[in-house]
DNA sequence: AATGAATGAGCTTTCATTCAT
DNA sequence: GATGAATGAAAGCTCATTCAT
């Protein structure tokens, strides 16, 4: 990579760490153009170099951090060495929810983004690297491929809505505390899917 | 009710209703306070007899929907006739379903704030009303209040999260085709904090 | 007029005639809505309040002055007195000609608008009022409409483009000095089309 | 030529072709430099490498335009052939309104500046070429030199002045139907100054 | 209580111009 | 000569809020 690439590369992201900060504390709506590029110390025009408008940004911001997200689970969880996919899928959700609790600002950025939805948009947009991972794990041979769909989005909704208010507020309860909770409500959705 | 005072309840409704439609269809950040006076057909002065601004506006109508939505739910769906609390929760929020099934405007608006923060809300702000009816429901007295505030919380916040995706996108699957899996994992979850 | 609606007026009368001043001036593009309205003693949004921008102001202000110009020429030409067709016409033509060596900066602001299609606008636009009087004109009646059309055509735009160069440059020669040409030009002009 | 020099011409040539069709597509306001030179295929750079700005373009283009719609009416109406100076002009005239009605764009591009002034400009700007063969006109020499110039300044601006409205818009005639009396009406005139 | 003209801070966006490569 | 990333002044425009009527 040139120099000028380089230098280009560090304005991109200067812009999208600047941005993140200031959407988490302010919130979007009341984060101007004007305070990212004065935050990020680049000219206004600068930011219409790369970024449509703040919506524009905001959505890299959301995909990127995404898939961060995800393949950090995906490499530290040790998910490899378990046997049953549910226990799988609890070290993954696990590793997530740790992640998420260490960044809360994270969270509450992503929040009620870590949908379904985005779910497979990460894993459409990688299909070389983690999304391959994905395909592999045995669970989706199971049961039929619908199914399998709707007890993932059931799974994955749950845990993204709980998580947030667990996370932030501790409300009703901690997320140490919640967790045993959560796992048996998860084991027990996984068993009523497949009596 | 006076003259006067019905007028004015007249111009709050109107405001209200006409603010409805606007930030369901194009977002509360597009809707100004222009529009909805305009289209409401009031002065722009008048709105500021009634609302702070458009958050306060915004904020009183997510209650005053989330009551209509609960109160239509404790009145038809009948739950009183049923033996189990499980049973009762079930039908309730069938109800509810149905109601944003017709109603996918009110869907959209509510959307995540359908809420365990929200469901308290509403039942403090009606002790009189029939919040007290939903103190009479005997499952509070099954198990700890802690433990009962955990499994509520995990159950509406699924239900929440879950049905956005169903009713207005039908992804995975329609409301109808996923009924059976939400009230089997329902089921599951409530077997598994009193097991 | 109530004083509301006077001090409405009032503005919008400002906000034209600073503009008026600005492109002649610095001409439109050079010409900003800061400019006009900081010159006009208003806010800014006042001017939204009237107009759609620069260039809807720019239209509205075209229209107005060449009412004016052809208003006057009605009045004060004495046109009724005059026996012929053409000598009407050179009169009325040369009362707007001294209107416009009067005041420069209205012809370079109607410069090169003070066309064929300008000129049916404002008759157009004036049914109940002088355009009337054009009516009762009796060379609409000597050839036909079609002919009289192509003569009036021929002639306003040769006055129109020829009187901006003499009046505002003498170049090549004075409004004086060119006078008695141009009025021999268009009745040789009016002979061909009637002989 | 050297390469060098070709490129540097070539480059040159793009970005006044470029700026001609935007200029008349979209107005010389609403044309930005960059979007010239992303057409043209060039770097931002090297606009002002040729010109100061997109208004010293503007004026280079108008000059270059006018010069070869002069150039080939003087080569190709056969205007040598004809005997009175009255029916040279008119020949004259003739094929440049035929030019421009081939080219709408041009016509639209030069409206209301081929003038009298732009005759001059040109005329003098080529002394040793076609400029050379318009002194050889004889009837620069039956009247006085003031004379002729007031004649001819008339017949200028009226046909540049008509010639718009009924190329571009037929109104209130087409072109064709519009030449005859054109031809009369500059007889007309000039025989108004020679009687 | 109701109005709506007026405000002006502050936003987004554009774009001519520069200059290190 | 040619490039194009970066600049930032300055433009257009919006809209929540006020207040005299």
């Amino acid at each position: 990579m040139s120099r000028v690439e380089e230098n280009k590369q560090q304005k991109k992201n200067s812009l999208m760490e600047t941005a993140f900060q200031l959407f988490t504390s302010k919130g979007i709506a009341n984060t101007t153009i004007s305070d990212i590029v004065e935050m990020a110390g680049v000219a206004k025009g600068t930011f219409y170099l790369y970024f449509k408008d703040k919506y524009d940004l905001n959505e890299k911001l959301i995909i990127h951090r995404s898939e961060q997200l995800m393949r950090h689970a995906l490499e530290h969880s040790g998910y490899e060495k378990l046997e049953t996919n549910t226990d799988k899928l609890l070290v993954i959700m696990d590793d997530i929810l740790f992640q998420l609790k260490e960044n809360p600002l994270l969270l509450r950025f992503l929040n009620k983004r870590i949908s379904w939805e985005l779910f497979y948009k990460v894993m459409e947009k990688n299909e070389e690297g983690y999304a391959a991972v994905f395909k592999n794990i045995p669970w989706q041979d199971d049961a039929g491929r619908k199914n399998l769909e709707i007890e993932l989005f059931t799974i994955i909704e749950m845990v993204s809505a709980v998580s947030y208010s667990v996370i932030l507020t501790s409300d009703p309860v901690s997320l140490e505390e919640f967790l045993p909770y959560l796992h048996r409500s998860i084991r027990a959705i996984v068993a009523s899917f497949h009596k």
